[in-house]
RNA sequence: GCCCCGGUACUCCAAUGGCAGAGAGAGUGGUCUCAAACACCAUCCAGUGUGAGUUCGAAUCUCACCCGGGGCACCA
């Protein structure tokens, strides 16, 4: 009895096996190993603090996976590395008057030891850090590819600005109209800037959604369509009395031109202040000042009225021949499209409102439903007005449904030159150059002769000036300016006086190639090696966070595409399959100090050990849905191990016996549980995993206790199966375990057990006889059995001939061996 | 407003057209213990959000609605 309590202390076999993985390096990637390559990759972290339950989850999650493929021969690629560039450090460094530097690598140790710790199959001899100037010299080395390509410009637009972190931001860090990182309310400027040209892959970055669609989350692959926003429709033009250049509008509804009574242009687009009379100017810049000091918040409230300025020019509607008002609105986006639309209130909503509070006409171009009790008729119905009864066009579309309305407006603009059928996308480019210092300088030159000069590819990296403290306070513009020995440089064309850049790039630019990196991560001669990156990758498995679902996996995808195209790298697509995480969250919300419910994950360790902590995190759910650590038990995941690990004790067979000698029925249980496993593993339903993994447990212990005994060799051969499928999610006791079984470490690589197919074949099955679909009874019948013979012992049972009582059977349904149903 | 995902015992979750319960937690009763913890045994607990449909048969497929989570949102 004093076996079944005794119990192994973790905190010592945690010491104790770490040494033993460290000389052992049992998870070094060899480039040169002939098994089949595979890929892993977790989402590597920034440096904040120590490690929390949420990296804790998706480590857990994937390192399940990662162990696996180990297990099962492949030579598997499990890198980690820091994130490291960022404004936390900055803000850290203003505050405490130190270098961000400090800060940053100061965390990385401590992340790295509780890494460590956490018992990950990383390969650690391939850490690196994006602010190390030995990889952000490659980031800049990019950036120049880019450059060198035009996928990598600047240009002077209204930009998204955080008044808080005094930087701008990419539409992708706007949500809801606040920062993402900080929630100030954005505001917008005027600024030139750099931008990747995403938009040059908007086409490519949405086809390819549909081959990730069955591997990636619908979610993501969703949201990614959303954020891609592939419209259709036309571009027309509409001549301005008095000028040369017409206003040309996007618009997906090209059916509705009849009822355009006015056009309206984005008030903080160009064309607005070229187009506004003298007359009207004074009164359209002080609404455009008004607007501009709008946060975003305010200007995406739906619910305040239309404003605007009559630009005082007069437009053609190239149909009607009407003439109709320019105006300038804060409801039309500069950077949309062409930054100007037709004004049809009788088919837009926001048309409709404006033109109501303006006092503008308002025609019909769709016939409604009779019971239809809106405004504007944005659905699907007859050409009307098109033209007005009693009226002659050059085009005639009555009565045409919507779509065939769309073509045949569009080939009518194509044919007289008036517009033409085209794509738009709701993607932009991206905003990539930050006003601060702690991220990679953008390595361009600025010249007054030259203009933009890209630095010398054997100066790189531009490394950071030392600036510390107060030098680091944001002001609006880069700090980096105010380092003049740094900025003030010779050009690399005519040697005359020149400035650096002085922005930084966005810190999702260093996160958006790392996973090449990984792949020759000390080579000083390139970015990274081609050959190795189309051996490694891509990526097998990325186990992430669903909040960079349209930041990081597109960005990454976009590079991607972008050194493909450059012959850098043979992948279309950076991630195979993506697997999404859920948060870990506390009492029904998330955790924050506010709230007062967070789980300190160096707490949990302590108390109930790594694996226990693992164990629940695994088990707790699949591995997309959150985990409330209200509703789970580790201290249920210690007693588990502990039980599983006892086994082990009671194991009196010598290793290597044979295990077909022994018990049958143990047997079955231990090859369907390894087959079942694999199955549910690469189909990542890793709760259920451990699930069979505790039958199988079960199962074990009761063959030892009340069966065949603890010397039969079933019992070891399922017991080492138990520490291998442990070694999956639980590495410290699986390894306790596989010593105490009397072999050598390591268990993470003794290779996966051949599971003997003759084991997983019922002797016999119990075949269920359904009367009107419900079960009657229940026979125990050969798994071979013909259907014609299921139904024969169905239809001669006694209970089933009860049941029918006479009645004619009208239909027998056979699914031998499993099922019969009969209808009377 | 539009789009995506999900609703199964007290709780977390299994069951991929075929017996609703695999696993776990909590509860209750017991064995063990000086006692507790651990361990072990037993036990309580749902007809699958609601309504209709398809089918011999539906938690599973279809439609509508309700609830929860997420994405987009003045994108023309």
């Amino acid at each position: 009895m004093s076996d079944e309590r005794e119990t192994y202390d973790t905190a010592a076999t945690e010491t104790k096996w770490r040494a033993v993985w460290d000389d052992l390096q049992p998870f070094r990637a060899d480039d040169d190993s002939p098994r089949e390559k595979k890929y892993a990759l977790t989402m590597f972290p920034y440096p904040s603090g120590d490690l929390h339950m949420g990296h804790a989850e998706v480590t857990a999650l994937h390192d399940v996976v990662a162990r696996y493929w180990w297990q099962k021969g492949y030579e598997v690629l499990n890198p980690m590395g820091w994130d490291s560039f960022g404004l936390p450090a900055e803000n850290a460094a203003i505050r405490n008057d130190a270098h961000p530097a400090d800060y940053t690598y100061g965390n990385i140790a401590t992340q790295l030891e509780s890494f460590q710790r956490y018992g990950v199959s990383f390969d650690w001899s391939r850490r690196f850090n994006t602010s190390d100037p030995s990889y952000y010299k490659w980031t800049q080395w990019l950036f120049l590819k880019f450059h060198e390509k035009g996928l990598a410009y600047r240009k002077n637009s209204p930009v998204n600005w955080c008044p808080n972190d005094q930087t701008v931001l990419a539409n992708e860090q706007v949500v809801d109209g606040t920062c993402e990182r900080c929630g100030a309310e954005v505001t917008k400027r005027e600024l030139t800037q750099w931008y990747f040209r995403t938009t040059a892959y908007a086409q490519e970055l949405l086809d390819c959604l549909d081959d990730l669609q069955p591997t990636w989350s619908d979610k993501v692959v969703n949201s990614q369509r959303h954020w891609i926003g592939r419209s259709e429709g036309a571009h027309v033009d509409f001549v301005v009395a008095g000028r040369e250049e017409p206003i040309t509008v996007y618009t997906t509804r090209p059916d509705t031109i009849f009822g355009t009574t006015f056009m309206v242009v984005a008030v903080d687009s160009a064309l607005a202040s070229d187009l506004v009379t003298d007359e009207r100017r004074t009164e359209f810049e002080a609404y455009r000042e008004e607007v501009r000091k709008e946060t975003e918040i305010e200007r995406l409230s739906t619910a305040r009225p239309k404003t605007g300025v009559d630009l005082g020019v007069t437009a053609t509607n190239p149909v009607t021949g009407q003439q109709m008002p320019v105006w300038a609105t804060d409801y039309v986006l500069a950077d949309y499209g062409t930054g100007a639309v037709m004004g049809v209130p009788g088919g837009d909503q926001r048309d409709w409102e404006f033109a109501t509070v303006m006092g503008l006409p308002i025609v019909r171009t769709t016939q409604p439903p009779a019971d239809f009790e809106g405004e504007a008729f944005s659905g699907e119905g007859p050409a009307i007005n098109s033209p007005a009864e009693g009226e002659s066009a050059p085009l005639d579309i009555n009565g045409l449904a919507v779509a065939e309305a769309k073509s045949t407006t569009i080939a009518f603009l194509e044919e007289q030159g008036l517009g033409r059928g085209t794509v738009n996308f709701r993607l932009r480019d991206w905003l990539l150059s930050r006003q601060r210092y702690w991220g990679a300088p953008i390595p361009i030159i600025h010249c007054p002769v030259d203009g933009e000069v890209p630095v010398p590819e054997d100066q790189l990296p531009v490394e950071l000036p030392e600036l510390r403290g107060a030098d680091l306070k944001p002001k609006g513009t880069s700090p980096l300016g105010g380092a003049a020995e740094w900025v003030d440089v010779a050009c690399p064309t005519c040697g005359g006086p020149a400035k650096r850049d002085t922005d930084t790039m966005d810190t999702f630019v260093d996160s958006s190639w790392y996973f090449f990196r990984y792949v020759s991560p000390h080579d000083d001669t390139q970015a990274f090696d081609k050959g190795l990156a189309d051996a490694w990758g891509p990526v097998d498995l990325y186990v992430g966070g669903d909040e960079h679902a349209v930041l990081h996996l597109l960005y990454a995808r976009f590079f991607t595409k972008a050194l493909r195209d450059m012959g850098l790298v043979s992948w279309d697509e950076p991630f195979s399959s993506y697997l999404s995480q859920g948060k870990v969250i506390n009492n029904g919300r998330k955790m924050s100090k506010s709230l007062g419910n967070g789980v300190s994950l160096g707490d949990q360790l302590e108390e109930f050990g790594v694996d226990a902590v693992r164990l629940t995190l695994v088990f707790a759910s699949p591995p997309e849905d959150n985990i409330d650590w209200a509703d789970v038990s580790p201290g249920g995941s210690v007693r588990f191990l502990q039980r599983a690990w006892r086994l082990s004790g009671d194991v009196t067979s010598e290793p290597g016996v044979d295990p077909s000698a022994g018990d049958t029925a143990l047997r079955k249980v231990t090859h369907k549980t390894l087959h079942e496993a694999e199955t549910l593993v690469e189909s990542h339903r890793f709760n259920v995993m451990v699930a069979r993994t505790m039958e199988l447990v079960n199962a074990t212990r009761k063959a030892i206790d009340s069966g065949p005994g603890g010397s039969d060799p079933a019992v070891r051969e399922a017991v080492e199966a138990v520490a291998i499928l442990l070694s999956l999610v639980a590495p410290y006791t699986a390894e306790e375990m596989w010593e105490r079984l009397g072999h050598q470490p390591t268990v993470a690589r003794v290779g996966w057990p051949v599971v003997d197919e003759a084991l997983l074949v019922e002797d016999s099955v119990i075949a269920v006889v359904q009367i009107q679909g419900k079960v009657r009874a229940r026979l125990e019948v050969s798994p071979d059995i013909s259907e014609a013979d299921l139904e024969a012992a169905a239809m001669a049972d006694a209970g089933v001939v009860r049941a029918i009582d006479g009645r004619p059977v009208r239909k027998v349904v056979v699914r031998a061996p499993k099922l019969v149903n009969i209808v009377v």
